[in-house]
DNA sequence: ATTCTGTGCTCTGTATGCAGAATAACCGCA
DNA sequence: TGCGGTTATTCTGCATACAGAGCACAGAAT
């Protein structure tokens, strides 16, 4: 094997973490290359380094990542699963390209996730799980203050799937981080402009009460109204 | 290679159909060997071939398709991204057992999409389209009256799988297979015992009839309540 | 000039081989 | 007899090799 390169921090769950007791030993990482890879294309996919109709050679890339074409080709088999790329028998991946149909119904099931995780989180969550999330609302008010659209986009991305983490309900949690890495890179559009981003931020804002207060319902209405206010943003700059 | 072996039709849809004029000739079925294994091994996850926390031994499978392991492993991925099996590093591939939680979790998704769906069909889908599930309920009224339980249930299946297709969105559709291939088996059971049976049909005949007056807000209070109730006949069950 | 056909190349699909991890079997020892 | 350590075996993970499909280019025929 030649340069298993750089770059290997990575962020997929790895073997279920023992016991973070007192920190004594993280369970060292152990990312199959498998995880690594996958985890390497889903990136190149939603920064766009992979363009949406792009064909991916399958040498050039394992070239590129140092690796067979084995674990290559069984990490596009994920990502196809996922739904970044397509198959197409004989002529191998490409990246999914999205039409604005297309946006439009992912955004639909995100939203109705999103709610179904909202009304789940305000039943079940505990305390510590919702002050998490509204320490990530006022980390994200700051960086919303100072402008900095990057680390606000992270924060809001981390809001969302936090919400749906704390509902507490896996199925919905995968169902949910498929969709909306499909919709990364997309969605990130959806902030140009400061009316738009101002008016994200408000809802946001509203999103942050109604979790405070525990009011399932008004938080659902907050994000499905979110979501469409979401989508029409986006609409208008495709 | 050795024996390709017997039982290969298939049901996955091939290349989109060029023209279906006047059925010059039918574009041959190119179905990829990756295909034929992905159906195969859902189908013996699902009828229960492949027991719930078996470990997959990937030779075993090999002889038993007879393929090489390598598309057997690429299946194996893609089945894993469906949530079917579960990969678990340096041990390969196990398939997922249900708690009685994640049964729950996994029907709290599936309600929600189908609402969703049965919202959507009430506005998007053609007349055709509605009169073919009707067709298909009409169908099910019958075997439910001849009590063939398997044609029965899988024309229950086709119902819910119908509505979702109906509602043109292809999101939806994706995720919602996803969950139904998970709960196939186990939904089979919710049948059991006379009264039971005779309330899910009952609720069947509810959503026929707000299907066909295009009620989307009955039709997916219907489908709510159906989930609800078929959750708690699984419940008493397991 | 255009279209059709043949040929060569590129790339995917599949099979096989090899190395390391995990598990099972075994043996010595308390 | 129970237990710990060590060895053997099995099975996965990864790499490589080979065959066939798709595609492009070129040449021939109309």
């Amino acid at each position: 094997m030649s340069s298993r390169s750089a770059t290997a921090i990575d962020d997929r769950a790895g073997p279920p973490a023992e016991r973070p007791a007192e920190r004594p030993a993280l369970p060292i990482a152990r990312l199959s290359l498998h995880d690594q890879v996958v985890t390497r294309l889903r990136d190149m996919v939603t920064d766009g380094r992979l363009a949406p109709g792009q064909r991916v050679n399958e040498v050039a890339l394992c070239a590129g990542l140092g690796v067979s074409r084995t674990p290559l080709r069984e990490a596009l088999k994920t990502l196809a699963g996922e739904g970044l790329l397509e198959l197409v028998p004989s002529r191998g991946a490409i990246v999914r390209s999205f039409t604005d149909k297309d946006v439009a119904d992912c955004m639909m099931v995100l939203k109705a996730l999103e709610q179904l995780a909202g009304r789940l989180v305000c039943q079940v969550a505990g305390d510590a799980a919702i002050a998490g999330i509204l320490a990530l609302h006022a980390e994200m008010q700051d960086r919303y203050a100072a402008r900095d659209r990057l680390p606000y986009f992270k924060l809001n991305q981390a809001i969302h799937s936090s919400i749906v983490a704390a509902a507490d309900n896996a199925p919905l949690l995968r169902a949910h981080e498929a969709l909306q890495a499909q919709m990364k890179r997309i969605r990130f559009i959806g902030h140009e402009g400061p009316e738009k981003w101002a008016a994200a931020m408000a809802e946001h804002e509203e999103m942050a009460t109604a979790l405070a207060q525990r009011d399932g319902e008004a938080l659902a209405e907050v994000i499905g109204r979110h979501h469409d206010r979401g989508l029409a943003r986006i609409r208008d700059v495709i």
